[in-house]
RNA sequence: GGAGAGGUGUCAGAGUGGCCGAACGAGCACGCUUGGAAAGCGUGUGUACAGCAAUGUACCGAGGGUUCGAAUCCCUCCCUCUCCGCCA
């Protein structure tokens, strides 16, 4: 959530800020321009509820005292009942105005740091780094791959839950949890990370609190019959464990890291990745959260990120580094930076981490804050990035660890928590038959 | 799922219509005391919004209602605990 103080002190400058978005950000009916408008009406419609209040108070008070001491107080009690409703009337209008105020702030994105370039789609995105050796053979595509190892199975995830679902197998099912556990000993044991395990469930406040609400529910799995959804991420969770605390500053900076499963309905990508593992509903994911004060913010998103990066690296995964430009800018990110790994099957770096500052946004929304010197409270910053996708680094394994008699190579790395194994060989084993 | 109890400030815990933003205590901070510490004494100690400020208003799980006036009475919801049932 956008700082309500600011909005009113420097409107304008945020509102060029928030254009680097796409002028409909700031546009004809936009939150942005309802929030402006609905400002000044909510502090009015504040001032003379409270005016009234004020003075009813002070009446009841006499009343009281005079009743208390037997006298008659029907002067004072005269008129009241008048003075009553009218309050009652305006408090409801001003309680009102506020709602929908607040409302169309939580609409409102984060404003882009200064240092995000000016784009208007993803391929103004700017390369900052490439690191590794792309692979340039010819290279099978993932599925294909794991089919012919036995370890992929989509036909299995379509038949038990639809479509984007996909069953692993045997080294398959290994390989992921192998991954899990080795990008969560690394960022424990070597970043510094605490180790967290927490619901895939979330509720609307906690939803909220991260910016996935109220924005964007069709891209949820809601409960039914309850106010609840399954996560689209760790950052969920885990940045809310700390939802309306105020921390004490020696607490900073609070650095956790978690598995989850992940669940995304992917309702605006039709078409998109249809074959394999690369976009699916659900999708196992180690996320890295921190919270920090407000000025180390990107201080901590570009150690964050070295952290991811160290994943990458200690796989040999080649990867690229991306600045995304203001309008591939995620709904609360301030600035993020995208890992992107390479695919040979497909010649090109595909997304595996994306790692973001969101400054104040989410602790404004989540009520997450910390005393400053002054002993005033205030919001502190999140900084969050896959380290990493599970389901994308699987892949990027076949297909960068492929080799031309079918098998794949397990990276070292990986080898110890594979119970040893140094490759993935071809089976040949018949699956039943359908019927 | 059934029955019961309960949700008050950092914690513990009073408060059943006005003198309650809220007792007493603990904790914490500062000061005094001390060779130093403990004890003791004194002072202070919530959040949000509006305002340059003085200050004002709101907040006793959440939302409604009754009343001139609600932490306190009524209604709805949420949550926690205990017992029973079911269950990985």
């Amino acid at each position: 959530m956008i700082d309500r103080k600011q909005l009113r002190l420097h409107g304008d400058a945020m509102a060029l800020a928030l254009a680097k978005r796409g002028s409909a950000v700031v546009g004809e009916g936009s939150a942005w321009q309802q929030a402006c408008h609905l400002d000044a009406k909510q502090r009015e419609l504040k001032t003379e509820a409270e005016n009234l209040q004020a003075e009813r108070k002070k009446v009841s008070k006499i009343i009281g005292q005079k009743k208390a001491q037997g006298e008659d107080a029907s002067a004072e009690l005269a008129g009241m009942g008048a003075v009553s409703q009218r309050v009652k009337t305006l408090d409801a209008e001003a309680k009102e105005a506020e709602a929908v105020f607040v409302q169309s702030l939580l609409e409102i994105p984060n404003i882009p740091h200064e240092s995000v370039p000016e784009g208007s789609s993803e391929a103004d995105n700017v390369e900052l780094r490439c690191w590794g050796e792309p692979r340039l053979d010819k290279v099978p595509d993932h599925w294909g791959i794991g089919e012919k190892l036995g370890i992929l199975d989509f036909d299995a995830g379509v038949k038990l839950a639809g479509s984007r679902f996909s069953v692993l197998r045997g080294a398959g099912a290994r390989l992921e949890r192998a991954l899990m556990q080795f990008m969560l000993d690394t960022h424990a044991d070597k970043h510094g990370y605490e180790e967290v395990w927490v619901p895939a469930i979330a509720n609307r406040k906690t939803m909220t609190g991260t910016g996935q609400l109220p924005k964007f529910e069709d891209d949820l799995y809601k409960l039914e019959g309850e106010d609840a959804f399954l996560i689209p991420t760790a950052e969920v969770p885990v940045t809310n464990l700390y939802q309306n605390m105020i921390l004490n500053a020696q607490q900073l900076p609070i650095k956790h890291c978690a598995y989850t499963p992940c669940f995304r309905r992917e309702a605006g990508s039709a078409g998109r990745d249809t074959r394999g593992m690369i976009r699916q509903h659900q999708f196992d994911k180690v996320e890295l959260v921190q919270l920090v004060h407000a000025e180390d913010a990107l201080l901590a998103l570009d150690e964050l990120l070295s952290h991811a990066v160290a994943i990458l690296e200690a796989l040999q995964l080649p990867y690229r580094l991306v600045n995304l430009c203001a309008a591939d800018l995620g709904f609360s990110a301030q600035k993020t930076f995208d890992l992107e790994v390479w695919l040979p099957s497909q010649n090109t770096y595909r997304e595996i981490s994306s790692c973001s500052s969101f400054g104040q946004f989410q602790g404004l929304r989540a009520g997450i804050r910390v005393r400053d010197a002054q002993g005033k409270p205030q919001a502190v910053a999140t900084v969050n990035g896959s380290g990493l996708a599970i389901g994308r680094t699987l892949v990027a394994i076949l297909e960068n660890y492929w080799q031309s008699d079918g098998s794949v190579l397990i990276p070292d790395v990986l080898q110890p928590y594979m119970g040893g194994l140094t490759q993935i060989e071809v089976k040949n084993d018949k699956k039943g038959e359908e019927t």
